[in-house]
DNA sequence: CACGCTCCTCTACGTCTGTAGTAGTTTGTA
DNA sequence: TACAAACTACTACAGACGTAGAGGAGCGTG
């Protein structure tokens, strides 16, 4: 794998654990198992460190996005597509997750970051409004929009938010149920 | 106003401005207008001025909780009280939520604010699961916490998210429309 | 008025950070 | 093989940061 590649990936990690204020050229140094420095030589400044997060992100949720997607024909499958993504969010992509709300909360202050950030999350919330003009719903456009934010939103309640109880699978699936219901009643 | 007040109302503007990572005690100083120094000499460390942001941040949210509370008695009321808060919080307090997606993210990595900050969080969703609960809808509590995630995911995409589309009244309407039509339907 | 106490400001210091630059090493070419 | 070019690792340094503590101003009490 490119190195850059391997430090953006570390960097993403450094974020998520450490946060903004922990991401450091050392850090990522010192989380990518390379020599010091280094992360300093590939990425001179630390904006460079945040951009080539951003868009190794993309990289990847793209990349994931164009292998397996099952086709959504019911608004129960919905529900169970969107089930299934939230709880892959939780279960396995913790990390990524927090990196993302970390870059997003940078791209306030950092126009090169949202630029970036805004055109990988254009992506899927295209995509995501296919499903549901292929449904039949109206205004699929903005709804998909909502849809995303709502999720996210369940999401960052569950690994940072004020709420937080620990939540069961079938928790889960109501709540993303009454959600999805709202965005495809009527 | 007590000093301490006011030092951690600079810090929550700050927090909001400069992230995580500009929150330091200088800056607390400069955005305060007072001294250098000071800051630091009313919260020794920085964990101490984080905490303080996150006890303000409960008592002013406690604060404007008791005073104006319009009665919700149907499901309209409930849709336009959501309005008017979320219209709020994008409108005027701006810098008081990005504080707070910072603190959120922060307590990830420290139990101190997370105990503050779940707190704070419960005594609002309890107030909102009590409205539910009156209007008549199973499972208030869970939907509480859902519908709060919800509305703070659309205001995150409309602030820091990847949507960010500069939205008029009526999509904000629509929006939480939809949203509380899917937790209060059936 | 003299004294002690509390509150506040300012300074000091060791550590860490961002970033530029130097030196060494590998790779490709003649 | 000899040389040049590119790549990589490491070092250096100015500046900022967190935090502790010294000093002084103001105020109430005897």
């Amino acid at each position: 794998m490119d190195r850059r590649d391997v430090l953006a990936d570390a960097a993403i990690t450094v974020l998520a654990r450490a946060g903004s204020r922990g991401l450091t050229h050392r850090a990522v140094d010192a989380a990518a198992g390379l020599a010091e420095g280094t992360s300093s030589y590939y990425f001179r400044t630390r904006s460079a460190l945040l951009q080539a997060c951003v868009e190794r992100m993309a990289a990847r949720t793209l990349e994931e996005m164009t292998t397996g997607t099952p086709a959504v024909t019911t608004v129960d499958q919905l529900v169970g597509a969107c089930v299934a993504t939230v709880g892959h969010w939780l279960a396995k992509d913790r990390e990524r997750l927090l990196a993302r709300w970390e870059l997003a909360l940078e791209s306030t202050r950092r126009p090169e970051l949202e630029t970036a950030l805004r055109a990988a999350g254009a992506t899927i919330r295209e995509r995501v409004a296919d499903t549901l003009a292929a449904l039949g719903i109206a205004e699929p456009r903005r709804r998909a929009d909502d849809l995303v934010a709502c999720l996210d939103g369940l999401a960052f309640d569950q690994l940072a938010g004020a709420g937080r109880p620990p939540r069961d699978d079938a928790g889960l699936r109501a709540s993303i149920g009454d959600v999805v219901r709202g965005f495809t009643a009527s």
